[in-house]
This record gives C-alpha cells, sequence and structure tokens, in this order.
DNA sequence: AAAATATTTAATCAAATGATTAATTCAGCG
DNA sequence: CGCTGAATTAATCATTTGATTAAATATTTT
C-alpha cells in the first residue's frame, strides 16, 4: 500500500480506464495498424494480458475509441446549432467559436476521422446520416432562405459548407506545415486560431455577399 | 512467350516498375504500417522475394515512394509561382487552378503527406525550409508590400496562406464527409471543383478587402 | 477467517510478417 | 549450342504481434 505521490500525471484511474486512456491516446495519434497492444500496455504501465482480460482483442479496444472519437466530433459540430432561431450571421459566429475551443482541446481528432473514414467508410458512413444530416439540413435551410430573400448572394450549399469547415478545421490539420511554412510559434498559433473565432464569421459573411458565387 | 493482350491495365513496365507503382498505390492509399509486402508483391504480381531483391526491404521502398510523393506534392505549389512579376490576384488564380488540377489527379496525397508530416515531422521538415520558403516569401512579400500599398487590408501572412490552402485543398481532404453531408455525387463533385477554380480567387479577394481583419 | 470472485502476472502459443536462402529459369553472348 | 550473370521462384527463417493459459495475488463475500 505505498501512497502514491500524485504519480503518474493522471494514473489514478482503474487499470480499465488507464488502458482506455493510453489506447485512445495512441490510437488517435497514431492509426489502428501503427499501434500495438504492447504499446498501449507499456503506456498504460499494465501488463500486456490485461488488454485482452477488460476489452478482449485489439480490434473490439479500437471501435471503443473509434466510436467515442466519432460521437467527441460530432458533438463539437452539433452543438447549440440546430434549434435556435437566431440568425444565420450570429449562428455562425457560435458554430465557429465553439470549434475552435473543442480542435484546440483535440487536434487529433480530424485526421484521425479523415482516415477512418478512407479505410473503413461504411462504418461511420451510417452516423452521417443520423446525425449530421440533420444540422446541415438546418442551416442550408436557412442558407437558401436567405438566398431566396436576398440577403445573401447564390451560393451552391457544398462549397458554403466546404468554406466554413475548411476555414475552421484546416489550420488545425494542416498546422505543421502552416506553421514551419510562415514561422510561427505555438503560443502564436494559439493566438491566431482565437483571432480566427471573429475573422472567420466575417470572412464567410464576405463570400456569402460576393457575387457571380454561381456559374 | 504469350502474346500479352493489354493485359493488366499498366501491367507492360519492367518488374521493379511494376513493385514501385504497386507500393505507390497501397502506400499512398494506406500508409506504412498498413500495407504488408505480400499486399504489394500481390498487387503487382510478382514474387514476394522480388521486393527484396529490387529494393532491399519494405522500409527503403517506402522511403522512395515517400520522396517521390513530397515531390509531387511540392511541384504542385510551385509551378509557375515564383518568379513571374505578376499582380497578385492574377496569380492567386494560377495557383489555384494549378493546385485543384493537380489534386484531381492526385487525390490521396494530402492526407498522406499530413501523416507522414506527424508522425516523421523531422525528415520532411527540412525539405519545406528549403523548398517551399522561397515561394512562401515570394508571395508574402507580395502581399505585405499590397497591404502597405493599401490595396487589400491589413491580414496575417498566416491566416492569408491557411485560407488559401485551405479554401484549395480542403474539399479534397474532406470529400467522404462533406459529399455525403450535402449528398453529392462524383460527377457534380468535379464540376463543383471545376468552379471552385473561379471563385476561390474572388472569395479571397473578398477576404483580402474585408475590414477588420487584425484586431 | 474461509470461501469465492476478481485482478494481475509470467510464460507461452499461433499466426502474421519482413527478410533470406538455395535452387531454378531466363536472357544475352561467344 | 553452352556458358554466364541476372531474374525469378518456392521454401524457410526469425521476429513481431495478438491472444491465451495457468498460476499467483488481491479483493469481496459469507
Amino acid at each position: 500500500m505505498k501512497k502514491k505521490i500524485a504519480e503518474d500525471a493522471l494514473k489514478d484511474l482503474s487499470t480499465e480506464e488507464k488502458i482506455k486512456e493510453a489506447a485512445r491516446k495512441l490510437f488517435t495519434q497514431k492509426g489502428y495498424a501503427q499501434v500495438k497492444t504492447r504499446d498501449i500496455a507499456a503506456e498504460a504501465g499494465i501488463n500486456l494480458a490485461l488488454l485482452n482480460y477488460y476489452f478482449r482483442s485489439k480490434e473490439k479496444l479500437f471501435e471503443l475509441i473509434m466510436m467515442e472519437n466519432f460521437k467527441k466530433f460530432m458533438d463539437g459540430i452539433s452543438v447549440k446549432v440546430v434549434d435556435e432561431k437566431i440568425p444565420i450571421a450570429e449562428k455562425l459566429q457560435r458554430i465557429v467559436e465553439d470549434y475552435i475551443d473543442f480542435l484546440t482541446k483535440h487536434p487529433d481528432l480530424p485526421l484521425f476521422i479523415l482516415n477512418e473514414l478512407r479505410s473503413n467508410p461504411s462504418i461511420i458512413a451510417a452516423r452521417i446520416d443520423t446525425e449530421v444530416r440533420p444540422i446541415r439540413s438546418h442551416l442550408i435551410n436557412q442558407l437558401q432562405e436567405a438566398i431566396k430573400a436576398g440577403t445573401i448572394e447564390p451560393i451552391e450549399p457544398f462549397h458554403f459548407m466546404a468554406n466554413l469547415v475548411g476555414l475552421t478545421i484546416f489550420p488545425f490539420i494542416g498546422r505543421p506545415i502552416l506553421q514551419r511554412v510562415i514561422n510561427v510559434n505555438d503560443e502564436k498559433f494559439h493566438q491566431l486560431m482565437q483571432e480566427r473565432k471573429k475573422l472567420i464569421p466575417l470572412w464567410i459573411n464576405a463570400i456569402l455577399h460576393t457575387k457571380k458565387n454561381l456559374n
């Protein structure tokens, strides 16, 4: 019964949770094939057999992490967006702000999801239909109403969505390249991401008022 | 000596080239760890031992593909951009058009590079310094001159670059999600990408004329 | 405390995987 | 042809890797 003096960072967790945390970290960072069960065991500081004892197999454990990650990713999008009847400009501000906060906390998630989606389209595909479509349709409807009302210029919903998501997520995905090319340190990077919370809505707004968006 | 009647698509190549092509396809699509040497041998239609005979090891072969991919990725950026003294608006048109054509031909490259860069920062880092910096500095210089001249509103070079690259590349990276969320078929997708050749420069231009780009 | 149950460990297994070897076939050349 | 080196093959090796087992330890229940 040695008293553990704040030993291994967050490691006063149960064995099961230690394994899951280690798996989450490694899988999310490197993907399924790159991570060996022994890596997870080492990272969690537990015996290899315990992984199978608690989670039956590497694949089962991965699927668990996968689903949790995907849920996280989706929740990051959907919060506070669906029901409220606020104007689109203000809604964009909230979406972008929330999602940049989210990406700051989970910078590895987008690449994980994109990779998973490429190598395993079917599993995630279904969840997109059920979980993302509602949000999309709500937002896109609002967009199209604004177009009809003449408030903004016509634009393909695909372009609108690609721009919104691209402007928000890409800096985090492309961070290693961008930061090196433009020569920006970590502190400056985060400062810039905070700026983008205000700037992206402005830019999207500018885009939505640019003529000749169609044809 | 059976006459091969246009047998296996592009497979009148030498054995060495067959292996390389198979490796390029699989590595670029799935990454190093997911691809087994036996997969490459099968895809190339050759005996497993030939892989080591020609390329010594899986790792050597991967590094070769890696470097070629990276070079491709960089050439995609740098063409026609550096020296010419054309105005920034027109230069953007060329960059975007060239790069969308390039991405249409090599849609798997961005994700490959981003993954490689995350798991292996050092190797590629050096090449960014030598190969990308010159282009960057030229383009950024031109941007900052335009800002000084009052032609465009002030903007952080990082934001400018992230927006340009993000708007151009992200639709290709996020294609599986976007296409499903917005419900766009493959033909429509390519049509939209062609549209973006004209639209992205317009949008960037709108962004560059948005006030309060800096806090 | 004793029994029962849950957790943990060390050792080992079987399959997968990267690599090598030795033998065989092929191609060019005198 | 018959020789020579390159190309190819089948078989095998050694290591890695996911998984299992049986024994040991800890915890809970009675």
